[in-house]
RNA sequence: GGCGACAUAGCCAAGUGGUAAGGCAAAGGUCUGCAAAACCUCUAUCCCCGGUUCAAAUCCGGGUGUCGCCU
């Protein structure tokens, strides 16, 4: 079944390591071309985590319709497999509407999701019992122990996966018990439903990293304290997934009285630098992604303009 | 000016005769249900010159530098 040519299944997406401005860029874009944007970043799906997450102003969100911000509370344990349905239905709803979507962040995995026609339903999903069952034999028997029952069941899959990486030995292990085993995403074919156009925003590293410094003591002092403040009072604990993300496990820790809030910045930062690094290397891996190298004193009209003007090459 | 201590990678630092631990940072990487997570790889010839020795970062002499104390 073809579509028309006039059936339009333009989806773009805007990534890159935190801090290089990739809202704002999906902003002006979607202001240029009538887009709505989706989020793509684990963060910024929770509820009340607005400072340290940077989410996009009042003003732009009231502006450019935005979708999947705010929407899960920070007690709830995220997924792949949930965030993936979420944001499919986003974008339908977007293109029906006759828009166009402009997913924006930062988190690969979810990036993926989209991206490949990942089949979830296959695999084991969050077993809460299960899980835990094997997380306390790891615990007792060691990492090596596990790795070496998964080796017995699933050699393809202890092949790919460190002995040392306890969490994804456990995943594999639960994945196999419940029928097929963790794949590798080179198995997976791509997502065939949308024209993807992909950019990845990018600088030269010292500038990110001067931006990623600057925006931590930005975050700082527009009241992320008071904010960790608010969630721990609201009851959310530092054991939740959302509590562990960055710059708030942070803040959490000076709170506890651990260090005082100058280590505390400079941890936000380098934890905050470290995460751009991987964020930057998991992009690398996708041949067909568009980097765009944002220039120094470039402004945003011209960034948009570069992407616009990518059209042909920029699809997938 | 005198006395003493120290001098090892970008930073912290072990090693006191047999040919450079470790940590942090930086850099590179992995990735199908916690992903702002979890995990992996990786960086030196030991301040300079001379001596002793089969062999010196390690011992001796000189130089330079840093720190401390004293006058």
């Amino acid at each position: 079944m073809s579509r028309s040519v006039k059936d339009n299944r333009t989806v773009y997406i805007i990534s890159g390591p935190t801090a290089v401005g990739k809202s704002l860029i999906a902003y002006y874009l979607a202001k240029r071309i009538g887009g709505e944007i989706v989020n793509c970043d684990s963060v910024q799906l929770y509820r009340f985590m607005d400072i340290g997450s940077a989410k996009p102003s009042e003003k732009e969100m009231k502006a450019v319709r935005h979708h999947l911000y705010s929407i899960v509370d920070p007690s709830e344990n995220m997924t792949v497999a949930a965030y993936r349905r979420l944001a499919l239905e986003a974008i339908d709803d977007i293109l029906a509407r006759g828009k166009t979507p402009i997913v924006c962040g930062g988190t690969g995995l979810y990036l993926n999701s989209i991206l490949y026609d990942m089949d979830f339903g296959a695999t084991a999903a969050d077993d809460g019992d299960r899980r835990k069952e094997l997380e306390d034999l790891a615990e007792e028997r060691g990492g090596d122990y596990m790795h070496q029952y998964l080796q017995a069941i699933d050699p393809d899959a202890a092949s790919r996966i460190h002995p040392n990486n306890t969490r994804k030995v456990v995943r594999a292990i639960e994945a196999y018990e419940y029928g097929r085993g963790i794949r590798d995403l080179s198995e997976c074919p791509m997502n065939p439903d949308y024209d993807f156009r992909f950019y990845a925003l990018n600088m030269e590293r010292k500038w990110l990293y001067d931006r990623i410094n600057r925006r931590v003591s930005r975050l700082v002092s527009d009241g992320l304290v008071d904010e960790v403040n608010d969630l721990i009072e609201k009851g959310y604990n530092k054991e939740l997934p959302s509590m562990k993300a960055i710059g708030y496990k942070e803040v959490i820790g000076f709170l506890d009285g651990d260090y005082d809030l100058f280590d505390a910045k400079e941890l936000i930062m380098k934890n905050t630098r470290h995460y751009a690094k991987r964020q930057i290397t998991w992009l690398k891996r996708y041949d067909f992604v568009n980097w765009i190298d944002i220039n120094k004193g470039e402004t945003v009209g011209e960034i948009v303009d570069r992407i616009i003007e990518s059209e042909d090459s920029g699809q997938i």
